[in-house]
DNA sequence: CAAAATTAGTTTCCTAGTCAACTTGATATC
DNA sequence: GATATCAAGTTGACTAGGAAACTAATTTTG
């Protein structure tokens, strides 16, 4: 506990280690997932898409919790990379849908198999009851901040 | 769990859980920082440069992770709002360090309430307890991966 | 002590986001 | 049915950071 009268430290915040962990986690992977030629954000857009109905943009984005701006440029570097396909979408002509491609498929499961690999990795030093429990708080937290996130299932 | 036979999902991932909450727990920050005219990264640096011996920006590029090309652009920033000084240190012509200007120091502490603020506002869904253990599991996994990090004290 | 290597910090180019203005298609209202 | 409004996506200006080339000052080495 700080000294009454000194104004918090950085290590005082839970939000602080959050953001150190969280980061040095989210660095790792991205340098994992950058050998198969993708961002973590390219990773999680495929990820979504595997295995479901194709989705709109504006769905990507509110799962994804970014902007449908950087869904748009986002979408844009996938076809580029012919991963993702873009499909107008029902009679709507303003509507359109992504859905994967033969390659961006058969990347998920490499992908996935390096998100274990991180995982694993970064999350040794904890014995298998707490990364339970890390997880079990993250869940928590994230249902009360209303993260509804990605299904995927 | 997933079925043997598909790639794990997102949502399967501690990273992933990691990522999402402390990326809502860092832009529910900034947006409360932004009232004060600074960003999460010149918070970080004012607190760290608070009460201790001015610092070279070298020292708060490792303690903050990043490069020393991100701590130079960010030092001209707090520089050109005159809440942190650069001085020449040492005999040596190339060092220098950083200091807070007073408008800097006054700054801190009323930053730091926000961080209170924010931490609170944050982690209110969990029970003392359970903050405390995530606390503590965080701990572990900074210690684990050498994430040194800000010492303030 | 001159030349080479090293170190601290800066700068340039690039990437990946946000925000807000814009385009276009659909819907609602009069 | 024309017009106003709304919704989906795109675009452009801007921000923050990383990587690597660069500058300048010090230190090491021959």
């Amino acid at each position: 506990m700080p000294e009454a009268s000194s104004p918090a430290g950085l290590e005082d915040h839970l939000g602080y280690w959050l953001r150190l962990v969280s980061n040095a986690v989210s660095q790792s992977f991205a340098r994992r997932v950058e050998a198969e030629g993708v961002t973590v954000a390219e990773w999680v857009v495929l990820r979504a898409l595997y295995g479901v109905e194709p989705m709109a943009p504006s769905q990507l984005a509110e799962r994804m919790g970014m902007t449908k701006g950087a869904i748009s440029k986002l979408a844009d570097r996938l076809v580029a990379k012919d991963l993702v396909e873009r499909r107008e979408a029902g009679g709507d002509g303003r509507r359109q849908s992504l859905a994967l491609r033969p390659q961006g498929h058969a990347l998920v499961p490499r992908l996935a198999a390096l998100a274990d690999q991180n995982d694993a990795g970064s999350f040794e030093g904890l014995a298998p009851e707490e990364r339970r429990e890390l997880e079990r708080l993250l869940r928590k937290l994230a249902a009360a901040h209303h993260l509804t996130a990605a299904p995927t299932a």
